[in-house]
DNA sequence: AGCGGAATGT
DNA sequence: ACATTCCGCT
């Protein structure tokens, strides 16, 4: 082996980190087209625009002032000239069910952004601000007391010579161009989107980089807690945190995107969730050059295969103006030497040093903490979008596990069949790996009764009865959710979110992986009190989950088709995706659907 | 005004 | 997937 295994698991982490998702611009800002709601927080953002959408009430809530104006702006951008409000709001209706809106009863052309489930890792930096009506804009990045800088996100800088790596348009001049809020392709010549376009290049021309975040500051905020990272209350975390809004990083990327979307429109956007739960969302698309060496008794990993996940990492955290929180998940990377990318993929020198520079942030961070640099992991199942559900991801069980057990575990699998008894989960078990990092989860604990998970709940019920059964059985969506939300505004249609996203997050998932705990060691509590499963364990309901869904996944699909819960909507935020395994006996990868989420913040 | 099913489009 | 379009219903 070219590596020890600390360094191997570093590579695995590293590589499972940048798989083909993170080029794909799901959910993210840049890529793709531009969705309705990426569109709604833009307006909200530009102060020209107040007149006709802006921030209102609630946290996160805004009112739409002039549905027809907001149509035919929503119209000009998607070159749909007969756009128009019953169209628009249709479309917002289907974000009920994504739990990305709801609507504020009562109150005309009111929505209001779910930003507890919303964990916009692609909007970092969005700034709801803490301030009582005065707006207020976060650096994009929280460059005091750090050495970060998004570096300078030109293709030479960011892309590799690898061909693959090259996401589609990404900063062409056509990119630029739309980043500007240039959309007007509109071959049938109704180019109405001019608006937006001066717009953007009115702050582009100068306005500090400052005030195009000020748009996005809805007024109030609802807990200090919640946004405590850079929102401007209480920062448990520690995490340094820009001390003056009004100089921000001159290298931040976000006054001038290179982002490629309508405008880089999103660039100063925060996440509240993730300021709390950098919960990354993350679809694991097979990587080939794992695949093979995984099946093996042993791991192999080329200089390539180094250089590809790494600069694709890189990439990706820039092309999606990623949080450098998320490189808070790697604080003690070490790109192996031997094997460092030469200086013409410079990538993976960003990413050194940003892990370097993030790994002092976390060792600051964790000051007086037990464990300085903790190599822990939260995992979280894949979300339970139909294609997870189908292809099984909701029993992803916790663990903590050291890097040694971690990869034996998978390399048994991968080695041999499974010797492994389908049983059910006890719910002790789950109910104590829950981990509750977002306080949002609490909701969805109370209340996953009609949530996303409800349907796996139900497939399932046979075999993970007890588990299941623990939060109720019943999958009325209209069951009202005990009161367990602190941040939940009390004026607000609380039923709309409290529907669980998660449950199968909190009752199953946030696994963890303990990379500092002795081989072989348990670790049933982790540092943060973290409750943690025996691998074997964690396999064991993996694979009883496989099992099942080879059984049943069409039927699943087929009855998934009602079910409008879906996951949490989650950027892509270049954080490392479950680790695969194989069924040795049909030779399929087996996603384990472990989800890196973060290191324990509290 | 608002909801959501259905068909359709990209 | 994520709308767009249409429409019946409340």
């Amino acid at each position: 082996m070219p590596f020890p295994l600390p360094v191997l698991f570093l590579i695995l982490i590293l590589g499972f980190a940048f798989p083909e998702w993170a080029y794909k611009p799901e959910s993210s800002p840049g890529s793709r087209q531009i969705q309705l709601w990426h569109f709604i927080l833009e307006l909200l953002r530009k102060e020209e625009y107040h007149d006709v959408i802006a921030w209102q009430g609630d946290y996160g809530e805004f009112v739409i002032k002039d549905p027809d104006e907001v149509a035919r702006l929503w119209g000009a951008r998607k070159c749909k000239p007969q756009m128009n409000y019953d169209k628009l709001s249709r479309a917002l209706r289907y974000y009920y069910n994504k739990r990305i809106l709801h609507k504020t009863k009562g109150k005309r052309f009111t929505y209001k952004f779910n930003f507890n489930k919303l964990v916009l890792v692609n909007y970092p930096f969005i700034d709801m601000g803490t301030g009582r009506g005065v707006p207020q804009s976060a650096p994009p990045v929280p460059s005091g007391g750090t050495h970060f800088r998004f570096p300078p996100s030109t293709p030479s800088d960011v892309l590799s010579s690898s061909e693959e790596l090259r996401s589609p348009g990404m900063f062409s001049s056509v990119a630029r161009r739309m980043a500007r809020g240039s959309v007007s392709d509109c071959s049938d010549g109704t180019s109405t989107n001019s608006e937006l376009e001066e717009a953007v290049g009115a702050e582009e021309r100068g306005v500090g980089p400052d005030r195009g975040f000020r748009g996005l500051l809805p007024p109030r905020l609802p807990h200090d807690s919640l946004f405590r990272v850079y929102g401007g209350g209480p920062n448990p975390a520690g995490l340094p945190r820009p001390g003056h809004r009004v100089h921000p990083d001159p290298m931040s990327p976000f006054p001038v995107s290179p982002l490629p979307g309508p405008g880089g429109l999103l660039g100063p956007t925060l996440s509240p969730a993730l300021s709390m739960t950098p919960t990354p969302h993350m679809s694991y698309t097979p990587s080939p050059s794992l695949s093979s060496p995984m099946l093996g008794s042993h791991f192999s990993f080329n200089t390539e295969d180094m250089k590809h996940y790494l600069q694709a990492h890189t990439q990706s955290v820039y092309n999606y103006h990623l949080s450098p929180r998320a490189f808070l998940h790697y604080p003690n990377i070490i790109i192996p030497q031997p094997h460092r990318p030469t200086p013409e993929k410079p990538a993976a020198h960003h990413l050194h040093s940003l892990s370097h520079s993030l790994s002092q942030q976390a060792a600051d961070r964790e000051e007086g903490q037990q464990h300085p640099s903790p190599f822990k992991f939260k995992l979280q199942p894949p979300p339970l979008g139909r294609k997870q559900k189908d292809t099984g991801s909701s029993l992803a069980a916790s663990s903590s596990s050291s890097q040694s057990s971690l990869f034996t575990g998978s390399l048994n699998l991968a080695a041999g069949p499974p010797k492994i008894k389908v049983e059910p989960i006890s719910d002790i078990e789950s109910e104590e790996e829950v981990e509750v990092t977002d306080i949002s989860e609490e909701d969805e604990m109370n209340h996953n009764e009609g949530g996303i998970f409800t349907p796996t709940a139900l497939h399932h019920r046979h075999q993970f009865n007890n588990h299941y059964q623990a939060n109720g059985t019943s999958i009325s969506p209209s069951a009202p959710p005990p009161h367990g939300n602190p941040e939940e505004d009390p004026d607000d249609d609380e039923e709309v979110f409290k529907t669980p996203a998660t449950p199968s997050s909190a009752s199953l998932a946030f696994p963890l992986i303990n990379l500092k705990s002795e081989p072989g060691q348990a670790a049933p509590i982790s540092p943060g009190g973290t409750r943690c499963i025996p691998l074997k364990l964690r396999f064991k309901r993996r694979w009883s989950e496989d099992q099942k869904m080879e059984a049943d996944g069409e039927r699943e699909e087929a009855e998934d088709k009602k079910e409008k819960h879906e996951q949490p909507i989650i950027g892509s935020c270049g954080l490392p995706a479950p680790l695969p395994y194989f069924n040795q006996r049909t030779h399929q990868r087996i996603t384990l659907g472990y989800y890196i989420i973060s290191e324990s913040l509290e």
